[in-house]
DNA sequence: CTGTATCCGCCGCGATACTG
DNA sequence: CAGTATCGCGGCGGATACAG
């Protein structure tokens, strides 16, 4: 096999890109994780604003949209006052997030590795 | 289990997070499938930069250079004229090539389902 | 061939304030 | 409670030019 040919992750339509994208907006997985973790794979947005330490509330309503548009989760409204939002897993997230958990399970398998590097030792190169 | 508790992916500073920004820099994930790709692991500074169409050499670089100080992947110079410089991947850039490709396949097979939300029927919300 | 250095536009994302 | 609108900064990342 030659080099210049894109057998990888060459071009830039495939769907290996396209799942990279979903990780894009860095909480897209965060959301999906959470949603998750809930009963029902649902959740109110201020639940959700309390279980992401560090979101802000611009970053959740945003992401959120583009999650539904790409069809991970959808959106439910109860008209009462105040109204009540809740945000659900579609079967799409539901089964992106098995991959997920398997990257999330691998962050935990190997923590120790990437503590030894994220510390930066103290020499290194050069 | 009640809101607020960051049993998810809550902790600034967990496993799950570390992982996340491995994919931080775009390029990581693609750079490491197509080491893979090659035999042994391993390839040269120009393969690479053929071989990811839409990459600069700058990015290349510098998206290697991180790899290497996360311990993703090694630096490998041959003293001759011109240089060549070979990446090759770690035991821990090829422990995290399996959750990478199980992302991948799943793209893969779940490409239809996105297609049909990438390209936004017509008609949504408002 | 490999790598570094600038210049610079674009946009992710937080902070803050306001409407229903 | 849920959502939108603005302002602003930091930095990703491309284009280009230069060096070993």
């Amino acid at each position: 096999m030659k080099a210049g040919t894109p057998d990888a992750a060459g071009r830039e339509d495939c769907a290996p890109r396209r799942v990279l994208e979903l990780f894009a907006t860095k909480w897209t997985s965060m959301i999906l994780h959470t949603l998750a973790s809930r009963h029902g794979g649902a959740a109110r947005t201020g639940a959700l604003l309390r279980s992401l330490p560090g979101i802000s509330k611009k970053m959740l309503t945003q992401t959120l949209r583009e999650m539904e548009g790409s069809g991970l989760i959808s959106r439910h409204v109860e008209a009462t006052t105040p109204p009540a939002v809740e945000y659900r897993l579609t079967a799409l997230g539901t089964r992106f997030l098995e991959p997920i958990d398997l990257l999330y399970g691998w962050g935990r398998a190997n923590a120790d590795a990437l503590d030894l590097l994220t510390v930066r030792p103290s020499s290194r190169r050069r």
